[in-house]
DNA sequence: AATCGCGTCAACCGCGCGGAG
DNA sequence: CCTCCGCGCGGTTGACGCGAT
């Protein structure tokens, strides 16, 4: 055992904190000011130890606390920051103005882990991770949409539509669904697979292989996915891959599948597709080198969003959503998720980045799914 | 109405760091 | 240097609230 708890002695009151309680030490501390917590309690006629003041004083008490959600510009930071502190509660919270440590390690672990792990994020690494997909929550949703009333036979499934997914793959799907969702009218192996649940799918398992180019395997060559509106192939992982332009070449409008001139940069792997009805989606923007301006993600089809947002609120409108690049940071990240409509016409919507204002240095974008 | 399960978060605990002597 | 002690940090616990059954 290392030290005795420091409460056990001397009756010293363990606990949560009566308003009594908080009242003498505020007063205490407005008084005297802090610091010499052992001796604190003490003179201020409080059966507490120093460390129980100390942690309510730094948690709780403090008039500069800031009390409500956190925003998502504070969602936003405190994914960057541990992104490269990892669980430096402290250093964190140094950051952001108001915010505990506590309060921030809190959040971390009861709502944004999960929310990346439901990304297929490693909370860990930070990078997307196959294994860590909630497979059967998008699976079951999928198989859960109404107009999921064809069967294919598994092994064609193999081509389907000209997705192209490898075996193993398959079978961790056909796993899933076979499991728990399969139809009563359906007959013995044959699986319910939607090509929205495909689709969803692959863009998983695109994000596992942009972020480990070591689990090409699961993506030989001839089998990468393509994307349903044109079949364009995805492109390899790689930093040359990254888009890149400069201030005399960026577009005031980034469009996408259109006529894209020579000096415009190509930003397919930058756009989101969201597939053709009734999914959730998240995607993350790793934003590299940027100097300044306002990152906005359009949508292309009112119609068919009913709502996307940055981070893990949905905004309010349909159209679009902002985010301001800050200066002072090299890197950033943009997560964005949303939930598209009934979409009539069977083709889906894309959601496109637009860079406004950008100071004139270069910047990359990658756009994760 | 009672129970259960789960999410949240304030508070506790042990450990390690760093300054003082 | 070495030891002691105060403080702060990160991990964990447990009380509480709330919704589902």
């Amino acid at each position: 055992m290392g030290k005795s708890p420091c409460c056990d002695k001397n009756g010293l009151k363990k606990g949560p904190w009566t308003a009594e309680e908080d009242k003498k030490l505020v007063e205490y501390i407005q008084k005297h000011g802090h610091g010499k917590w052992r001796t604190l309690p003490r003179n201020a006629g409080l059966k507490r130890c120093g460390k129980s003041c100390r942690l309510r004083w730094t948690n709780y008490l403090r008039p500069d606390i800031k009390r409500g959600r956190f925003t998502f510009e504070e969602e936003e930071a405190i994914i960057q920051l541990h992104g490269v502190l990892g669980n430096k509660w402290s250093a964190i919270a140094a950051q952001l103005p108001g915010r505990t440590d506590n309060e921030i390690k809190n959040y971390w672990n009861t709502h944004i882990k999960k929310r990346l792990l439901k990304m297929g994020i490693d909370p860990v690494t930070h990078a997307p991770r196959l294994d860590l997909l909630d497979l059967s929550s998008f699976l079951t949703s999928s198989l859960h949409a109404h107009y999921c009333s064809q069967f294919m036979n598994a092994p064609n499934a193999l081509n389907m539509n000209g997705y192209a997914v490898s075996p193993d793959l398959l079978d961790l799907a056909t796993t899933l669904c076979s499991s728990s969702f399969k139809s009563p009218e359906a007959p013995q192996n044959v699986l319910e697979i939607t090509p929205q649940v495909l689709e969803q799918f692959q863009y998983s398992l695109l994000a596992n292989q942009l972020h480990n180019p070591l689990n090409n395997a699961h993506f030989p060559n001839e089998n990468r996915p393509m994307h349903s509106n044109n079949a364009r192939e995805i492109p390899p992982s790689n930093p040359s891959n990254f888009v890149s332009c400069h201030q005399n070449s960026i577009p005031s409008y980034w469009q996408a599948d259109g006529d894209i001139q020579p000096q415009h940069i190509n930003i397919d792997e930058t756009s989101v597709s969201l597939p053709n009805h009734g999914f959730d989606v998240s995607c993350r923007f790793n934003i590299d080198h940027f100097s300044s301006g306002h990152l906005v993600f359009q949508s292309n089809d009112a119609n068919k969003v009913q709502n996307f947002g940055l981070g893990s609120s949905s905004l309010s409108s349909p159209m679009s959503s902002s985010l301001t690049l800050n200066s002072s940071s090299t890197t950033s990240a943009a997560y964005l998720s949303g939930c598209n409509k009934e979409d009539r016409d069977g083709h889906g919507c894309h959601i496109m980045p637009s860079l406004y204002d950008a100071a004139p240095n270069s910047f990359y974008v990658n756009g994760i799914m």
